[in-house]
RNA sequence: GCGCCUGUAGCUCAGUUGGAUAGAGCGGCAGACUUCGAAUCUGUAGGUCGGGGGUUCGAAUCCCUCCAGGCGCGCCA
């Protein structure tokens, strides 16, 4: 309703600038006035069109006014200021509408929200819309325990995916698995060359309900450099286990398969404790036994985006020209120095080489074009994974094994690919190549979600007894190395937050029933590490920190909860006294009662919040096209924050006016399900009690 | 050297893509629980939006420049 006003409002005053004065304007941003005593949507244009017009402002916009109404869902436009066009919406019709949508919403975790797609929709728009998104995320190596940085990936990955699903894209979500890679290939020579364990003592391990296999790797993987460190030469048992597990063969294949798979399915159960989930896992060893590089070597040398270098120093590599990545053009012209040499400048990257293996791109490049249906090949899959909801994970595999109706993986319109910031370069090297292969508008389509890297403020580190040098007290915070097993590991920190939260909710003695103790505790945990890892834009450092992850008060994802736990707790009181009251009967309360309480003396208080409500579906729109989730974390806070205060100025239960009451539950109820959606969109459940 | 990102209150961060008086949390200070449970709320102090130019009716936001920091640029992944 309130996507469809704004949009409304931006055509009409298309049209009345067209009429009135016969110029073409492109449709205006609509701002918002300071107050909503102005209106609650304004227009600035009037300004841009006082020199063409040669008008003052205010008078354009006064000629303006009276041809943007009538207009649904408008009452009035008002002129204010120097020229600002302010529109006046029908508070009682836009509360209406905002309250049977909010009821008509299901709210099943898995449904994908299918507003916006009607069956048989036609336009071009929709078919764009139809089209599937794809989205990989999280995609950790698979040789050790998660850690925090890759919980950002995670949640912010996840929750876009939600975000999307709420407005009707259909979205498969990827986790890639880089099962065929050193940091695997380390972990292998850590257990046959440190440990000098067989394969089936490994598996003995990794079977073993006592220990973290996960854990256990991580500690094994900063043995292993340590090792490396002082004996160099032993990098050779590295590179000859990276070749065996290429190839599928041997001992150190069949321990590196072991390992990765167990690892994988730990990295699941622990984003499962966070409610993120996967579509497929998309296997690096499927690309190589497939051979995927082959056919995209073929698509990239036949479209002559490749050269073969048969001089100078990557002699017998093929490389890929990144022209127009950097160097100004002025500089090259200026290039009188003398010929030759200076070709060395040229912006390339190697691809295959010299010995004629393929590098890292190239795997991606492949991975890529499969993404887009470019390739011309496909993958087998099996299913590898039953959630509790009955929900498929499906992997990769060289044998298709989907009998009956199989999901159809891959051929996306567009792709998001959530990785930290420092892969940019990469990233671009794979557009790069789209490019060059003639398939731009797949390379436009290809979205580097990219974030910033978390590190470990000094407090934490010393929490966690690492050693902190003078260069990271100068920096004030000290970066997180795998190679060193440092960092905060995923579970440890769920676990700690588990405690606390168990802690806080016995404090409390809501309930004496342990089973939902254990439930509100999980529940709560969770709220407050996805908000923390949430309400950061994506470009900005997190400085880790037990303190702030920890907290319950302010800005958290416990407060959110506890503002719907309250506006429930309200309707649990209300229908113990009223037992006639249902749920399955939605609030009637009469257009004209809704005008007269929300132009009322409290009439303002009351507006914020249906209004606010009103925005959930253009902020999440906001948050896809910016790909910022944090704008919907904010825009929670925002909604909880006018909640609160509107609980703490009008008492509810005890209100004599019965007409009055009825609307003010009306209003409870439309916030209540605004903030229960907005924190299901964020991957966080709402507890029975706080 | 080249490229990308960042700089806003004591601290941590928002700022609706160029609009009206720059906001929030934390921390500080002062208050509000016999109430729909205070994981809450109210008030208050705190700003040359890194500096300087420019574009514009209008700039935290766009351009130039300088300063300070981070990251990337490998026949590693």
């Amino acid at each position: 309703m309130y996507l469809e006003i704004q949009q409304a409002v931006r055509e009409r005053f298309v049209q009345a600038v067209r009429q009135l004065f016969g110029i073409e304007l492109a449709e205006p941003v609509l701002g918002y006035p300071p107050s909503s005593r102005l209106g609650e949507l304004s227009i600035a244009s009037c300004f841009e069109l006082a020199r063409a017009l040669r008008q003052s402002p205010r008078q354009i916009a006064e000629q303006l006014a009276p041809r943007l109404v009538p207009l649904d869902g408008i009452e009035r436009v008002s002129v204010a200021g120097a020229g600002y066009l302010n529109f006046h919406l029908d508070r009682a019709l836009l509360a209406q509408a905002v309250f049977r949508h909010r009821a008509s919403e299901t709210g099943e975790g898995r449904s994908r929200a299918a507003e916006g797609i009607s069956a048989g929709a036609e336009s071009a728009e929709a078919a764009a819309r139809a089209a599937k998104i794809l989205v990989e995320h999280t995609s950790i190596n698979p040789n050790k325990a998660a850690h925090i940085g890759h919980l950002r990936n995670a949640v912010l990955g996840d929750t876009f995916a939600r975000l999307l699903r709420y407005r009707g894209r259909p979205v498969e979500v990827q986790n890639y698995i880089d099962n065929t890679g050193v940091q695997v290939a380390d972990v292998v020579v850590g257990f046959i060359h440190l440990e000098k364990k067989s394969l089936a003592e490994v598996r003995r391990l990794i079977d073993d309900p006592s220990l973290r296999f996960d854990y256990y790797c991580w500690d094994l993987y900063a043995r292993v450099f340590q090792w490396y460190d002082g004996h160099p030469e032993s990098l050779a048992w590295r590179a000859a286990a990276l070749k065996d597990i290429e190839e599928g063969r041997g001992e150190p294949a069949a321990v590196a398969e072991a390992v990765s798979t167990a690892i994988v399915r730990l990295h699941l159960a622990t984003m499962r404790r966070l409610n993120i989930d996967y579509d497929l896992l998309v296997r690096e060893s499927e690309i190589l036994r497939l051979n995927f590089w082959s056919r995209a070597f073929e698509l990239l040398k036949s479209r002559g985006a490749l050269r073969y270098e048969d001089a100078g120093k990557n002699r017998g590599c093929w490389v890929m020209s990144l022209a127009g990545n950097g160097r100004s053009p002025g500089e090259e012209t200026a290039a009188d120095s003398g010929p030759g040499e200076e070709e060395a400048e040229e912006d390339i990257k190697i691809i295959v080489r010299s010995n004629g293996t393929v590098t890292y791109v190239g795997k991606d490049i492949a991975y890529h074009l499969w993404k887009f249906g470019l390739l011309g090949e496909d993958f087998g899959y099996e299913p590898f994974h039953t959630c509790p909801d009955g929900h498929v994970i499906w992997r990769t595999a060289v044998e298709d094994r989907r009998d009956g109706r199989a999901p159809a993986f891959g051929r996306a319109s567009a792709a998001y690919v959530v990785i930290d910031t420092r892969q940019a370069y990469l990233q671009g090297v794979v557009a790069a190549a789209l490019r060059a292969l003639g398939y731009s508008a797949q390379a436009d389509n290809l979205h580097h979600f990219a974030y910033q890297v978390v590190n470990l403020s000094l407090r934490a580190a010393a929490d966690l007894g690492m050693e902190v040098t003078e260069e990271d007290r100068v920096r004030d915070y000290v970066e997180v190395s795998g190679r060193k097993g440092s960092g905060v590991k995923a579970d440890d920190l769920i676990d700690l937050l588990m405690r606390r939260a168990r802690d806080e909710v016995q404090a409390r003695a809501m309930t004496e029933d342990r089973a939902e103790q254990e439930a509100s505790a999980g529940q709560i945990a969770v709220a407050a590490l996805r908000y923390f890892l949430l309400k950061y834009t994506r470009r900005s450092i997190i400085t880790f920190d037990f303190q702030e992850a920890l907290a319950f008060e302010g800005e958290t994802g416990p407060y959110l909860q506890y503002s719907v736990v309250r506006a429930r707790n309200i309707f649990r009181k209300f229908r113990d006294a009223h037992p006639e009251f249902s749920e399955a009967r939605p609030l009637e309360v009469p257009l004209e009662q809704l005008r007269t309480f929300l132009s009322g003396e409290s009439g303002g208080d009351f507006w914020e919040l249906v209004l606010g409500s009103a925005q959930l579906e253009m902020i999440v729109e906001q948050a896809i096209a910016g790909e910022e989730p944090a704008t919907v974390a904010k825009y929670a806070f925002r909604l909880a924050q006018a909640f609160n205060n509107f609980y703490h100025r009008h008492r509810i239960l005890a209100e004599p006016d019965a007409a009055r009451q009825r609307f003010l539950l009306f209003v409870v109820d439309i916030v209540s399900r605004t903030l229960a959606r907005s924190l299901e969109l964020l991957g966080i459940e709402v507890p029975e009690r706080m």
